[in-house]
DNA sequence: TTTATATGCAACCAATTGGTTGCATATAAG
DNA sequence: CTTATATGCAACCAATTGGTTGCATATAAA
């Protein structure tokens, strides 16, 4: 499971939309999560399975209904991969200027 | 352009790896960034525009070469959605343990 | 001015994705 | 036991995506 994969699975509106309430609100279950959503249960369904598969949520089953929780590890390795680029970016602009300004000191 | 198209973006390979490169190292033109990625020059192009399109690299033409560059502001955009949830989650489940304590203590 | 380089644009194709409907099944409620 | 609810699975379809090739064009180098 690659970083993209996780980005992958995040990047679709319903699918974002379903970890946004799992974050928010209260225990959700694969009916109540998949409710509102403007596609039908089967296609929230299809959805939140590419959100399991990317191991951004869990399932588990608890009698007839299957609760659904994130799964806030993935969500932490997404963040700190866009953290570390973000810093490699400012590292860099810093290297760039010490440049600029040892040239303009010569 | 919401947070979704953003993830979408980066959820690639080809354009993580483009991304990756552009915090990384020394300025890019368009044909270097094309470069070792395992498609055609055009085929790498296109995964590019996706990245333009999403805000996450902006270009600059100088004569017959195009400098690529990151935007900062929107991978700051896409880390600090990822954040927000997470403090979210956190802040529920210990809303949650709270009241399992008072619970237990009547 | 001829040649090489960096890039753009469009047509086309296969694979993936996002969605649907229909049917099956297991657990819970009357 | 019968009915209702929560869910799963598969077939199917349209739209999007990821990639290609071919050709055009503008700038830079010889």
């Amino acid at each position: 499971m690659t970083e993209a994969d996780i980005y992958k699975a995040l990047g679709d509106p319903i699918r974002l939309e379903m970890v946004r309430r799992l974050a928010n609100g209260a225990p959700h279950t694969i009916g109540e999560l998949s409710q509102d959503l403007g596609v039908s249960r089967q296609g929230a369904r299809k959805q939140l399975q590419v959100l399991v598969a990317a191991d951004v949520v869990y399932l588990k089953q608890q009698g007839r209904e299957t609760q659904v929780s994130l799964d806030t590890r993935t969500l932490q390795v997404a963040r700190k991969f866009i953290a570390k680029l973000e810093q490699q970016w400012d590292a860099r602009l810093t290297a760039l200027k010490n440049i600029v300004e040892k040239d303009a000191g010569e």
